[in-house]
DNA sequence: CATCATCCGTAGCCATTGCTACATTTACAT
DNA sequence: ATGTAAATGTAGCAATGGCTACGGATGATG
C-alpha cells in the first residue's frame, strides 16, 4: 500500500522538476524568436514578451546567464550561447508541435495559443511522439 | 507591433495565472481521494501523496482554510469544505478525460499519469470539450 | 557637447514552496 | 497511569519570481 502511494508520488515529483525548467525555456525561446524577428532582444523586449516588469526579467537573465544559456553584458542586447541556442530549438519544435495537435483537435488558435504556452512543458517524449504521429 | 506583442504576452499571464491555482486543485483533489481510500486524510498522508515534507503540507492547508476549501483542527484529519468538494469534484473530472485522451492517443499508462498530472491545469473549456469529442 | 528620454541595474519588499531542526500533542502499549 | 513513538506544529533558512522606487548608463537630438 506504501508503495502504491509512493508510486503516484512519481507524477508530482516530475511536474515540480518540469516547472523548474519552464522559466528557462521559456526564455530561450523568447530569446531566440525576438532575435529573429527584430535583430536583437533587449530586457525591455523580454518585459513586454511575458508582460512582467523589467526587473524580474533582468534577474532571470543573469541565472540564465550563471547556467550558460544566455549571455549579456550590462544595458547590451541579450543572446544566446550555443547550449541555449540548442535548447530554444528542441523547446521551440515541441511547442509548434503541441500547438499543431491543439488545432488539429480541434481547438480554435486563441484558446491553442494559451493552452499550450503551459502544456508544452509537461509533454515528455512519449506524449510528444504520440501527437507527431497524430498530426500524420 | 506593439499590439502583436501585447496579444503574445496573453498565454503567459493565463499560465502565471493557471500555476497560482495548480497547488489549491491537487490538493483538493488529494484529500478527496485520501478520504475515500482511507476513510480519513492526514497531513502525513498527503505528505507521502505529494513526497513533500509534512511541514510544506502543513503550511498549505492552513492557507487553503483560509480560502475556505479546506477544513481541520490541529492534530486532527483534514476535510474539505463544500467549496473544496465542490472544486475537488470539477478537477478530478477533468484529469480523468485528460489522462483517458492520453491513453487514447497511445501513450503508454505511466507516462500518461505523469504527463496528466502537470497538463490537467492547462487544459481551458474549448481544449477539455476537444479531448470528451476525441474521446467519444 | 550638452541635454534628456529611454533603458537597465540595484535595493528592498512580498508570497510561495521547498527544507531541517526542534517542540508539542496525541495515541497506544505496558 | 505512565512512558514512548508517531504525528503535527513552529521557527527559521533558501530559492524563485512577482512588484515599486530610485539611480546610473546610453544614445539620440539639438
Ligand atoms: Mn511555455
Ligand atoms: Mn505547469
Ligand atoms: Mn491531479
Ligand atoms: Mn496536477
Amino acid at each position: 500500500m506504501k508503495d502504491k502511494i509512493k508510486a503516484r508520488s512519481v507524477p508530482f515529483s516530475q511536474t515540480r522538476s518540469r516547472h523548474a525548467s519552464e522559466t528557462a525555456e521559456d526564455y530561450v525561446e523568447a530569446v531566440m524568436e525576438l532575435i529573429e524577428e527584430q535583430g536583437e532582444c533587449r530586457v525591455l523586449d523580454l518585459a513586454r514578451y511575458f508582460n512582467v516588469s523589467h526587473v524580474t526579467v533582468s534577474r532571470i537573465v543573469k541565472r540564465l546567464q550563471e547556467e550558460d544559456l544566455l549571455y549579456s553584458k550590462p544595458y547590451k542586447p541579450v543572446e544566446l550561447t550555443a547550449k541555449g541556442s540548442k535548447l530554444a530549438k528542441r523547446v521551440k519544435e515541441r511547442h509548434l508541435i503541441v500547438l499543431a495537435f491543439l488545432i488539429k483537435l480541434g481547438v480554435d488558435k486563441v484558446n491553442a495559443d494559451i493552452d499550450s504556452e503551459g502544456i508544452e512543458h509537461h509533454v515528455g517524449s512519449k506524449t510528444l511522439a504520440a501527437m507527431k504521429k497524430f498530426l500524420k
